[in-house]
DNA sequence: GCAAATTATTTCAAGCTTAAAGTTTCATAT
DNA sequence: ATATGAAACTTTAAGCTTGAAATAATTTGC
């Protein structure tokens, strides 16, 4: 590892580091305002809505491990939400046939109908809440933010 | 008010809606990697290193309030976080002359100093971390995400 | 002056979160 | 067949988080 010049390095870190902060401030105002609303119009959580919007695009069923991989929480994280949402009817375990060490994860049939209605709402609220953001500058992002991520992937 | 033309308005909603998936996982994933760091590297939290960094930008000290406005976190929650940094010795809180159901928070010596340590290092890791975003799209990006915060300032 | 409303903070219960340790099951190599 | 190790998941302990209720001090309106 070699020296770059330092100055210059330092002003770009310094910029990252205006971003990080920018990008950390907005995605909390936003979640902030999702859960109040999500407690309030439907007493759930925001946890729960993302392990319910993961479980919706795959009506097959999820392992758990691939709900904390998608989710980015850790394991032990999802047994916990899980736990709750079988406890209130909107989720299903069904062990396997092959592995018993796995079961499949998915949503009732109430608690598919039970999403479509928060996921709608949701999308009316996340249009609403980044109204203040163009189209065109929303692409944009969206581009930046998938170079970022791919970018990223495959580290560690 | 009155509806606009609907199919155009649900497509703009859901480019935000994606725009709002990308924003929530980008924030994720590096806010997962600094937490794991600040573990390993300093033994302390992503919570912990916020307050201090706020008391850091405020050698005069803070009130409760004002450190919970300026996290966007609540009240009660910057009680526990303030009350484990002065068990370690690294914040105080002083009572003050004038109104007495406030206390000036702040760092002490120690924390100021243990502070600038983790700072330098926190910094680094986040150009290392942002290190794929070029310079021109950091400060774009900057302006796009201080322009939706001065939008949505002054609401609710 | 004093009751009522407001403000600053803490306490509390419930839930979320992680990392680490533990359990059960499966796969592999003797 | 049987140990050894890996994989999938759960449990646990500590800490973070919220919203609501409680406490205490100040300010306001009569």
């Amino acid at each position: 590892m070699v020296a770059g010049p330092l100055p210059a390095r330092s002003e770009a870190g310094k910029d990252r580091l205006r971003l990080w902060i920018r990008l950390l401030r907005a995605s909390r105002t936003i979640e902030a305002e999702l859960r109040e609303r999500l407690k309030k119009e439907f007493n759930t959580t925001l946890p729960r809505f993302d392990v319910m919007a993961a479980l919706y695009r795959s009506p097959e069923g999820m392992l758990m491990s691939d709900l904390s991989r998608f989710l980015l929480v850790s394991n032990g994280n999802v047994t916990g939400i899980v736990d709750r949402l079988v406890s209130e009817g909107l989720v299903a375990r069904a062990r396997r046939n092959g592995d018993r060490r796995t079961s499949m994860v998915r949503l009732t049939e109430e608690g598919s109908k039970a999403f479509a209605v928060i996921a709608a709402a949701h999308e009316g609220w996340v249009g609403e809440l980044l109204g203040t953001v163009s189209e065109e500058e929303a692409r944009r992002l969206i581009g930046m933010l998938n170079s970022f991520r791919s970018n990223w992937e495959g580290r560690e």
